[in-house]
DNA sequence: TACATATTACTAACATATTAACCATTCAAC
DNA sequence: GTTGAATGGTTAATATGTTAGTAATATGTA
């Protein structure tokens, strides 16, 4: 009578495999003084000149109200400067500043060249296998997965047995 | 002269990835008024009968400064007991309660649902792939990958231009 | 025994994740 | 033109992630 259930934990397994690869860039961006994150949001803004914060959310994948805070962050630190859109004043404007772009310039390659030596220990067909997989399973348009269908809703921390 | 590095940013795609499937399940975990780390440790000790913290961290992933404020609001929550080792006053044995046993026999059969529906959307190839590919490249005991040396530190909040 | 070191769990400080709610602005229907 | 709904960004509250450091106990060694 094992209590295993039939599916190990997907996504723990992501969290640690992500964890993986992370431990070998988390060095390089410290030595910058960065974040995860701002990393993330450095690395868009150059690709993307500008960007607004919900779209900083999507491509970066973080939730709006972290966002805030993040830029908050950056803006202070003057990574980043935020200007208020004139034709819609509730929009935003994310750009870098001449001081981050200098940044990425340094970061980037190091990021790059890390890249090739985890391709050189994992070799380059596992490296494909995880860009494949990873797309496919976030390929958005895919056939809507049903939701199981919950019971009652119970409290239970004021259950006591 | 695109500016886009040469490698897409993986570990976000791990991140964009895993979320596509928390989704599935966050909403059968908060239903039952848990987070996802409080049922990572709630099935980990469901499957093991009782762990020390250490263990915990390893198993689900979790950051010892982490598990103490989530094993203190468990434990008043009535969800885990902690006792300490008489043999090591050091160490600490954490163990479920009669209530997050049933709780566990609650929620589990409905996880495990949850889990077949992703895989008839998914299909079975995609989640034997995905498990290969995770345990690849967790598979911990590979050639230890060499770090990029890191330029003279810079403090870059102090830079001005 | 005495000492330095290692181990285990924890606290502190800060950044981010998550959910809910708020506020100003814009849009759409009337 | 007004009003109600939608949009974009934000704050609030709580939980967790991350790094550094601490306190208590255990272990190895002189």
């Amino acid at each position: 009578m094992s209590r295993k259930l039939a599916y190990r934990n997907l996504p723990q397994l992501f969290l640690r495999a992500r964890e993986e690869l992370l431990c070998h860039f988390r060095p390089i961006i410290t030595h910058f003084g960065l974040t995860e994150q701002q990393w993330r949001i450095l690395r868009a803004l150059s690709e993307m000149d500008q960007l607004e914060p919900r779209e900083i959310c999507e491509i970066c994948h973080i939730l709006s109200p972290s966002l805030a805070g993040v830029l908050t962050r950056m803006e202070e630190m003057g990574l980043v400067t935020r200007t208020r859109m004139q034709e819609d004043q509730r929009r935003v404007i994310v750009r870098l500043t001449p001081k981050s772009e200098k940044l990425v310039s340094e970061l980037g390659p190091l990021i790059v060249a890390q890249y090739r030596l985890i391709e050189e220990s994992f070799g380059p067909e596992l490296i494909k296998q995880l860009y494949d997989v990873m797309d496919r399973v976030i390929a958005a348009e895919r056939a809507p997965i049903p939701r199981i269908p919950l019971p009652e809703k119970k409290d239970w921390s004021k259950i006591e047995s």
